[in-house]
Parts: structure tokens; sequence; C-alpha cells
DNA sequence: CGAAGATTGTTGATGCAGCAAACTATTTAG
DNA sequence: CTAAATAGTTTGCTGCATCAACAATCTTCG
């Protein structure tokens, strides 16, 4: 019976000490997971941030979306590319700047959000299992605040 | 003055319900960080973790290592290989498997840990600022939970 | 006005980490 | 004793971040 024995593994008591080494660990493990749920919607993570935050813009160009999301340029030229080839995105011409694409979001791409919400949610729920509902909004406040001041730092 | 209406940047309002983007988005900063601080001692973030876990367990196998770290056995070679060859740790002969290596931290090892946990404290102490000291034990404990949990379930 | 500098989007190169397959040497199970 | 599992290693593929360079356009200011 060895798997009642299974090894106490996944995190070692002298590095749970380390909250830098657990927020790093446990941002890898939900993104993985995350990852992996998107697909059934063929869709990576950084697809679903940029049109999330794309629809709660409205419209926005894509120097507008690195700067919110902190993508690099370059990488949020293939995503929106990604994006457009499933036609969830389109790029328009921007009103005022001839350099600058207005993006919006389709018909279908918002389909897709209301899709992924569900499925995003669920994954949530998964990670957060051992939480109950005020922990969750606890360990969310607390985020928020470090990512914040994090990003007024650098 | 456009210093003063700097964008509320790098945290969409949108994404700020998802715990999941905030812990893979606060993961990514806290590895950068650490990353480029123990440069000064010339460590990457895995060797660091290696060498903390290696410490701890007084002598292990790098499957062991690989296990507790949750590191890939091809990455985890080429981080001992960096290691021993800073001197920090040493491949000895397993005294009861002769397939494995017995993993030891060196003098010079556990003098580098010394170092390193000031510089790892500095950075801590840098990304946890915005809270207070039960905050952060607040913090610590869920996440511990919930990387426990997540390396559980898989 | 018009030249200099900044901004927007794009391309290409580099490097790292994760993942999987294949392989050797050795141990364990049946 | 044979078959299967394990420890370590190598190699190649993939995905993502980062950087430098570039063209088109906008902005600034002499």
């Amino acid at each position: 019976m060895k798997d009642g024995a299974q090894a106490p593994p996944v995190v070692p008591e002298v590095l749970t000490q380390y909250i830098g080494f657990l927020l790093s660990r446990m941002g890898t493990i939900a993104q993985k997971r995350f990852s992996t749920r998107l697909e059934a919607l063929e869709l990576t993570p950084r697809m679903w941030g940029a049109l999330n935050v794309l629809d709660a813009a409205g419209t926005i160009t894509q120097h507008g979306l690195c700067k919110r999301t902190g993508m690099d340029p370059s990488s949020m030229v293939a995503t929106i590319d990604d994006l457009e080839r499933k036609g969830l995105v389109e790029r328009r011409a921007h009103p005022s700047d001839r350099r600058a694409y207005a993006l919006h979001v389709t018909d279908a791409g918002r389909e897709t959000l209301s899709e992924g919400r569900e499925v995003v949610q669920e994954v949530q729920d998964e990670l957060l299992a051992p939480l109950d509902e005020a922990e969750r909004e606890q360990l969310r406040s607390l985020l928020v605040r470090l990512v914040t001041a994090a990003g007024n730092t650098p």
C-alpha cells in the first residue's frame, strides 16, 4: 500500500517561509491549469487576458493593451493576430491616429467571452477549493494590493 | 505634466476579479525580482530553490529534489551541474543505490545560502511592502494551503 | 513651416523553461 | 532469472519573454 504513504510532496517546508517562492509556484500552477482548460476554446491565457481587457475597455489600441496587461508589444502582435484569425477581434482604423489600430471585440468574441467565463470560473473554484468564501476574498484583496504596488514601483 | 496623470496601469479592473490571473501575474513579478537580485550571487532562482531544499533535506537524490521542487528531471541535471561547477554542491556516491547520486551541500554552499537569505529577505520585504506583518502571515498561510492542495490533486 | 524626436505597430533573433522521447545503468518485482 | 520500474542524462520541440531594428506617422518646437 504505497498510495497511502504517498510522499508529503510538492511543498518542502523550507520553502513555505518564502512567500516569493509560494507566489511564483502557485502562479505557475494556476497558469498551467487555465492554459489546459482554455484549450477547449482554442484560447491561450494571453488571448484570454487580452480579450477581457479589450472588452472592458470598449475600444483601445494595441499599445494601450500592452500597458494594461504588461505584455510585450511584439507578443501583442501575435496575440491579436490569433484573436483576429479566429474572428473574435477586429483591427479597425483609428479615427485620429493612422499609426494605430482601434481594436474591437466582435459578436463572436463576446460569445467566446461568456463561454470562457464559465470555464475560468470552474478552474478558479478548483484552485481555491481549500478556501472558504471569506478567505478567497481576503486573498484576492491582498493580491490586488501587491500587484498594484508592484506595478507602480519598477 | 503628464507624469501626474500617469495611466492607472498594470491591473485592469476586469482582471482583478480573476484570482488566477492575479496569482499568475504576481508570481511572474516575484520571479523576475528574485532573479534579478540573485544575479549578484551568480544564482538563478532554480539554483536557489534546489540549494535550499537540498540543505534542509541534508542528503537527497536528484529525483527526490525533482519531486519536492516540481522541477523537471532534465532541468534538474543542468541545475545541479551549475551548482556543482560553482562548488556549492557535491554529487557523491549513493550508499545503497549505484544509479543515484547522494547530493551534499558544501561549506561554500552553506556560505552562499546565508548570503542569499539576506538578499531574498530584502526582495520579499519590497514585494510585500504594502502589507503589515499580520497580513503577510495571512497571505503566506493561504498560499501554503493552496499550493499544498494543488500539489496533491493534479 | 519644417526638422528632430517620440510613438505605434511590426519583424526577426536570442534565450530560457517545460515537456516528451529515447537511452544507459541499475534496482525491484514476479 | 526475466520483466518492469527507476535514476540520471541527452536531445529536440514548443511557448513565451525580451531585445534590437525598422517604417510609418504624429508631436514638438525653433
